[in-house]
DNA sequence: AATTTTACTTCAAAAATTGAAGTAAGTTGC
DNA sequence: GCAACTTACTTCAATTTTTGAAGTAAAATT
């Protein structure tokens, strides 16, 4: 019956993208037990890949207006995303590439903006003088902080009860498979 | 007892963003019921948007490699992108700026690297001369197939049982409220 | 018929991203 | 202990993507 509906759930109009029901082959042939309603509509990899690209996109002018009210105009959304990808910890440049899975060269370019704009402060590591340290200044954190403050209003919207709380979570976590699946096919193939 | 571990939850280790608990107030102050495991984490609109931003990354790099395999060198991912917003209808430049969140004259740009390239065709609407139809060609519903069905495999990956999928869909429509709550705010104010 | 609005396009500039090459500090093998 | 290799970045020169202001032509409005 869960299986019945999951595999008409293949032909239905939501989907933008189209897509084959051998795509989701365990689906027709695994029995489970449920304790929710079940969905008709089957989400592939490609409406999701959509959705991020329009919702980051939104998120980044949402973002850039928010740092306009604020009166910044040295730094744009992207160097305010790497600052709080920093958050209020001292690490390298090694380890904030792989917090936000920057390249190299484009991590440089950014940090030396915030470094020109006093937003960080970069002191070379003793133990190993190959690599920068990398921390916010006053001025950072308070950018940060003026951030998260804006961002509060959003929080409350999003997250009105237990219930918003748990959707956010499980998006959250379903990003993070996402990550980790897309990055290792792009490292090792698929 | 779910109150006092959602709120004990706004101090835990996972976040890294930190953030307030009066940025969530309905949560302490509501009662209810639920059927399901209660989570330790509170997932910020922040945090989100800087998974968002890595995923959508990743994204884009897995479309380049998957793109270079099947030869395409005229067009890059964002147009490949706007490819698979097209889709299998015949719509205006102003739905597909609809569709993905466009800004016109970018969308007006890659339509006419698309054009060049032969993926789309656009036909000036005889109801409406002002309104160009954009349409796919044999070759832009080619690429999108090809593209659609490398992403077979990512489905298969990522959409293994019901759980998946569920999943899968929490996230997606949690998105969407993302996209509309940060859009509307870019418009009206929050 | 004049004005305004809509639906786009064009262009120039800025921002973001990539990739190749470079540098300096560590590490390893002999 | 020193040559060769690796690591941890930075720099630079493209390329790609995105923006914003201005333009055009058709439709709608007054």
């Amino acid at each position: 019956m869960i299986q019945k509906l999951l595999h008409e759930g293949v032909e239905v109009e939501t989907s933008i993208d189209g897509y084959k029901a051998a795509d989701f082959p365990e689906i027709t042939a695994e029995k489970q037990g449920h304790k929710r309603p079940v969905h008709t509509v089957v989400v592939t990899h490609f409406e999701l890949a959509r959705m991020i690209e329009r919702v980051n996109r939104r998120f980044a002018s949402l973002l850039r207006t928010e740092m306009t009210k604020l009166g910044i105009e040295d730094v744009g959304p992207a160097q305010a995303m790497v600052l709080m990808a920093i958050g209020d910890v001292e690490l390298s440049v090694g380890e904030l590439l792989d917090r936000g899975h920057y390249v190299g060269s484009n991590i440089s370019y950014y940090l030396k903006q915030l470094g020109d704009g006093g937003y960080i402060d970069r002191v070379a590591s003793q133990r190993d003088k190959r690599s920068a340290r990398i921390r916010l200044t006053e001025k950072g954190e308070q950018l940060c902080a003026n951030l998260r403050n804006a961002g509060g209003a959003y929080n409350r919207v999003l997250a009105r009860d237990a219930d918003d709380l748990r959707n956010l979570e499980i998006a959250f976590q379903t990003l993070h498979r996402l990550e980790l699946v897309w990055g290792n096919a792009a490292r090792y193939g698929i």
